[in-house]
DNA sequence: GTCTATAGGGTGATAGAC
DNA sequence: GTCTATCACCCTATAGAC
């Protein structure tokens, strides 16, 4: 049974110290800015393992970049699918939480997928399956919205503003951090952190007072 | 009166050419993804003139660089501290107007900022005299809102939470334009900029609603 | 000032020993 | 599988002719 030729997976395997390191080291400075060697130092070993395990940089990266899409869209777009006739205001209130807990686990992914989106490093289709994955939640979301306004229970709005401002309001704080944090002279990260925790109840309160008629 | 060694500024220099050929492509893709051959190609001039005019590809990089966050944060700045007795609803409703405006030019300096602030080009101190120059602003509207405050005219906020939303509601959508656009079905240039003339007027009422006891 | 040619250094990738 | 050594290429920067 602990047979074959996948390991035991009991210590961190080669490869996996490599795309840990390759993960690490792309996110934090996006394509371009990312050397082989930085991330071969990062994982332990030496370069031309990673040549060994992952043909080239690019195709390491596309590895990289699809796992950050996932976690970036995936998950959440498939929880909001699961559940589309959860009320719109709970539906809000789970996104807002699970994206900022998402967001304070991985402060750097918003960078990432920013970067990538200006056309960063490997050939990104943003209409890729990855991305598109986000349609379920376009469809099911939007369409809650929608329907909250033909009720006349909300205030009219063009979809792109209320999307724009839902994402602006979660992900935004994450990419100017550390301008934020001069500007309003916070120096403790603690500090940040417990008020992103506390944007998790306040962004959905905001949301519904734009909203509200 | 018209000799000396300035050029009568008449045709765009050649120095001028390589410097708007420099913050286009510095711009549009960072300092480590940009090329100085890309730069003198865009310019139409070779590639050892930009080595003759500026010393180096960093030090091109420092002056497009300044020149970039003198427009994100300098004239507004500015503005703002020279009008210190406006009405904070006034301060509001010019920041958004006028910050909005400056991206629909420059669509692109978001991206830029945010790329050297995770550690970019050029050795940035994010105290730099032209960051800190934001204090001004920092100072009178960060006043503005605390006076409001203690007035009880809105319901209380920390600080970092009003300005994360307003530069956030602001700057977010153009960084995420190309997946906001396919998220809502919008190809349309034209369209996507209108939506955003809306916003001028928008998220003063959106941060007014917010702020609503 | 502007060009061509090339130096100099770094980066991704591979050959080959172990 | 893992390493050392090295190649081939690309990119920045400069030398030198015009």
């Amino acid at each position: 049974m602990a047979k074959g030729k996948t390991k035991p997976a009991k210590e961190a395997t080669t490869e996996e110290k490599i795309k840990a390191a390759a993960r690490k080291i792309f996110t934090q400075k996006g394509y371009a800015a990312a050397r082989t060697r930085d991330i071969a130092e990062e994982a332990g070993i030496n370069l031309a393992l990673l040549n060994y395990y992952f043909r080239s940089k690019e195709r390491l990266f596309e590895l990289v970049m699809k796992e950050n899409i996932q976690l970036f869209v995936g998950n959440l777009a498939e929880n909001i699918g699961n559940n589309p006739h959860r009320p719109f205001i709970e539906q809000l209130e789970y996104i807002c939480s699970s994206y900022v807990d998402m967001l304070l686990e991985y402060p750097n992914l918003p960078f990432f997928i920013m970067n990538i989106i200006q056309s960063g490093g490997g050939n990104v289709d943003i209409n890729d399956p990855l991305f598109s994955s986000v349609a379920k939640l376009r469809g099911v979301f939007i369409y809650g919205l929608k329907e909250e306004m033909e009720k006349g229970r909300i205030k009219p709005i063009h979809p792109l503003h209320f999307i724009a401002n839902m994402m602006s309001l979660i992900i935004f704080p994450f990419i100017a951090k550390p301008l934020l944090m001069t500007r309003v002279g916070i120096t403790d990260n603690k500090e940040f952190e417990s008020l992103m925790q506390e944007r998790k109840k306040l962004i959905p309160e905001w949301i519904r007072s734009m909203l509200k008629k």
